[in-house]
DNA sequence: GTCTTGTTTCGACATCTATCGATACAGCGA
DNA sequence: TCGCTGTATCGATAGATGTCGAAACAAGAC
């Protein structure tokens, strides 16, 4: 009961970590982590495969539905799966022959609260 | 008089750019266009750059402002205040010696609202 | 165990990118 | 015009990255 509890609290702690980059100067470190999800999301083919992913009915795809709709060969997006699975944007998981994949929506929503612009300001 | 109401309903054609990417899959050309964008932020200085820009009292910065808090070159600076401006997230004016900076809400604005995510669903 | 399908990893390669010091350019005051 | 300060560009370099086909790995059916 105690270990859960102060799981929980962890938690609140590591929830507290992003307010908009334009409010007070990022540091080195959180620069460095976020540099890396943004890398994740520079390439074309990838932030389509992430769209594409999260917009299939239940939120998931396989790696088969994955392959047709790009004009790259299918290790290429595998390639591009693991880079953005390990930029932490989504998670994936084997059921026997198949692969999906999923979007984290809190990696997303970390994203988006960081570049939220004071409130009325859009141009 | 015909010709200012054209240009702002160009405006309001414009300002219906962007939803969610998690909602429908991405195009192609809209693809490359916010690939560039996420590039010019995937460079752990140049999110600093843009943090310290946004976050400076009037919300601009003079570049002789910037040169110091980094670890890099003067001239690096300016390669990346150049990438950062040519991906449309800042816009300069030389006022005499000095060349001013200053971050574009609309830009991040946009980003941020395509990374929404479906409200309630933080993880 | 063999064969098949699906997926990931590997190695090579062309291209891209962050960084530097040197240099060119812009602006100002005497 | 000259000398100075501030800034952008240039050319070179080391490292990173997207892509491919081949190979390795994972799982299922027989």
């Amino acid at each position: 009961m105690s270990n859960l509890e102060l799981e929980v609290l962890g938690q609140d702690d590591a929830a507290a970590c992003c307010s908009p980059m334009v409010r007070e100067p990022l540091g080195e470190d959180a620069a460095v982590d976020l540099a890396k999800m943004f890398k994740a999301l520079s390439d074309p083919v990838r932030l389509r495969l992430l769209s594409l992913i999260a917009s299939y009915e239940g939120g998931e795809a396989c790696v088969c539905d994955l392959t047709g709709p790009f004009d790259v060969s299918q290790p290429t997006i595998s390639h591009h799966l693991k880079v953005l699975r390990e930029a932490g944007l989504v998670d994936s998981e084997r059921r026997g022959t198949w692969v999906y994949y999923w979007v984290l929506p809190a990696a997303l929503a970390k994203l988006s609260a960081l570049l939220q612009t004071p409130t009325g300001e859009s141009g």
